[in-house]
DNA sequence: TCTGGGGTCCTAGGACCC
DNA sequence: TCTGGGGTCCTAGGACCC
């Protein structure tokens, strides 16, 4: 039996939640931005979209296209509770609500009908739901699948509700860009452009055995995307995979050379990284440091310790190896710290007298830094934080995804 | 006053073991 | 006097998503 999908796309989200908040911005060309120096658009309210400002896009440029532009400090608080509401009254409908951003979600709304009446009936008390508690706009698109739903969602905006019927896939897919599939980006898009392929229907028809030995597995894939052929399912929060890896970066303010300075940066990250893990019981054996040069080239070293570790002190030695080993070619742009190959805590006893003490500073710091914010750390003496507040997109209302923000907890996990 | 941050997945090569 | 091959783990880099 076929499916029933929605896609439900959170129109211009962090502007559009800046805006209810305040009265004044409404109608206003709005971008919201994450900090005060080196970053870029993260949203732009539609008056501003109108000028040509775009996400991505540096203040500079986009003040460039719209000079009364209005910037806004994301305000993550804000957004993952608006998020998290959003995502409550989506489970009305369905428990079978995937979070596949904070501003979008899949519904199967294949066992709802009985209950709720015809897909777009349920796709309009959606919107009108949001719009009553919120006052947020969005896009829904309805399909028998997650790819072609989020396709129908992108085809009206802001407010829009698109049917992709079975029989209207061929002919929409025909003239379609490949470039407007979900997974498919501007290198895939020359790569395909080299071999003719310009449109899904051109994919679609295409050889597979070609796209195979191209691109391997992906091959595969790429020649279903081209029919409109997508099997995955709609997988609730509850059921989604365990989160695999535990990262924090952050671009400086200037380029850095010292040793001093980028291990400073370091110990800052290993903090949020350990303290992360911590918090959501997993531990990684994979430490990764990660830097980028002046002119934005990048390179990646990482070790994999003999034992899983949440421990910052342990993650901060281990970039500090990682750093030591690396001749820099260039001043610092970026920096980053990553702990994955990841398993649950266990809450084994520690091997060592020193390994429990450390485990339990650790957990007292993490208290300390709950209630009064970010800043108690292993001794060294910290300038301000620096790292940028943005909410990444693969933010989950639970689990270790959801990276800042969080409400402290109840403190009686010891 | 160029170009954010947190993720996932894939590839390719090498070490090592049986 | 032969020089296979599968499996697993590790590392580095890159594409892609929002």
């Amino acid at each position: 039996m076929s499916r029933i999908i929605l896609h439900v796309d959170m129109n211009c989200f962090f502007a559009a939640v800046e805006q209810q908040a305040d009265p004044r911005l409404r109608g206003q060309p709005v971008a919201v931005i994450g900090s005060a120096k080196r970053t870029v658009i993260l949203t732009a309210s539609y008056e501003a979209r109108a000028f040509g400002v775009k996400t991505g896009m540096t203040v500079h440029e986009a003040r460039n296209r719209c000079p009364q532009l209005i910037l806004v400090f994301a305000d993550n608080r804000k957004y993952t509770r608006t998020s998290s509401g959003i995502i409550e009254i989506l489970k009305e409908f369905t428990p079978q609500v995937e979070v596949f951003s904070i501003d979008e979600a899949f519904l199967d709304i294949t066992g709802s009908l009985k209950l709720f009446g015809p897909p777009e009936q349920i796709a309009r008390l959606i919107k009108e739901r949001i719009r009553e508690d919120y006052g947020l706009l969005c896009s829904i698109g309805i399909a028998s699948n997650k790819l072609l739903a989020k396709l129908a969602s992108e085809m009206v905006k802001p407010d829009g509700l698109t049917v992709l019927q079975p029989s209207d896939v061929p002919d929409v897919l025909e003239a379609l860009p490949v470039r407007d599939l979900c997974g498919i980006g501007k290198k895939m898009e020359e790569q395909l452009r080299s071999f003719g392929i310009k449109t899904c229907g051109d994919l679609g028809r295409f050889p597979v055995r070609i796209l195979r030995d191209r691109f391997g597995v992906t091959g595969d894939h790429l020649h279903r995307m081209g029919l409109g052929l997508d099997d995955s399912p709609v997988v609730p929060v509850e059921e989604a995979d365990d989160v695999k890896s535990v990262s924090h970066s952050m671009t400086l303010e200037t380029d850095i050379e010292k040793d001093a300075e980028i291990r400073k940066r370091l110990l800052q990250l290993s903090e949020r990284v350990g303290r992360r893990a911590r918090r959501h019981e997993v531990r990684g054996k994979t430490v990764t440091l990660w830097i980028r040069y002046r002119d934005f080239s990048s390179i990646t070293r990482q070790l994999t310790r003999q034992q899983h570790t949440d421990d910052s002190s342990e993650i901060f030695s281990s970039a500090c190896s990682l750093l030591q080993a690396e001749t820099l070619m260039q001043p610092v742009r970026a920096l980053g710290v990553r702990l994955s190959n990841l398993c649950r805590r266990a809450d084994q006893l520690p091997l060592f007298e020193d390994e429990g003490k450390r485990a339990l500073i650790g957990r007292a710091m993490d208290r300390v830094n709950d209630k009064f914010g970010s800043g108690v750390t292993f001794g060294s003496v910290l300038g301000e934080e620096r790292g940028s507040k943005v909410i990444s997109p693969s933010w989950r209302p639970e689990g270790a995804r959801n990276v800042e923000f969080e409400e402290p907890d109840d403190g009686k996990r010891d």
